[in-house]
DNA sequence: TGCTAATATATCAAATATGATATAGAACAG
DNA sequence: CTGTTCTATATCATATTTGATATATTAGCA
């Protein structure tokens, strides 16, 4: 992985830690990252369409930072909360195993 | 949602409390339930072909009753472990995808 | 039957994720 | 520029999830 994916990661709190450390992520742990920053990604396309922030974190009992956590993959953000969301935007459970079924 | 259904997901901890709350479940909390479940049936299906709940868990730093819980679709679980966990049975995200978008 | 491996249940301290709040920055209209 | 709306960042007390441990239960076999 190249230096640019990496310092990505990190600004955005994803424990990588040394280079040595973010090496040793397993296949496992990187495919989960993967998977979390789809969900991002996809979450704010979506979400930009049809609604601010705000309106989504009322919609489902969040905050507006934490949205704006969820769209930008920041590591204290649960893959639960980002199908939460997905969900609250009107996505099916369709729609969301395709965003994860594109990873990789 | 019948009786049965309901006292069968209260004996694993989901807080669905009164029978009017649990009609109170928003669409999107219940579809949220309905891939955890999902999850853990195909989780507890693959892990079985494979290996023992506690190879699995030393697989993935876990330990043997969370495994179990996971498979049982215990509340206390969430949809983080069940993804790691297939992730480790050797799941991609395509198989993933395909469970979650298999929903309803 | 007794023995063993596998799975389930209970409890808990520690780690992580949460919503809330305050506030800063960006984008843009008037 | 000024005000307004939207989004991002920081902090934090609370809530949830975690792995670990102990132990109970189950299943299968000699």
């Amino acid at each position: 992985m190249d230096q640019a994916k990496r310092e990505r990661l990190e600004a955005k709190g994803w424990k990588v830690g040394s280079v040595s450390d973010f090496l040793d992520l397993t296949a496992e742990e990187s495919v989960l990252v993967e998977i979390k920053l789809a969900l991002s990604q996809n979450l704010k396309e979506r979400r930009q369409r049809l609604m601010t922030q705000s309106e989504l974190a009322s919609k489902m009992s969040s905050s507006q930072p934490r949205i704006a956590k969820a769209e930008n993959g920041d590591a204290s953000v649960s893959i639960e909360l980002l199908i939460r969301a997905m969900l609250a935007t009107g996505a099916t459970p369709q729609d969301i195993g395709q965003v994860i079924a594109g990873v990789r």
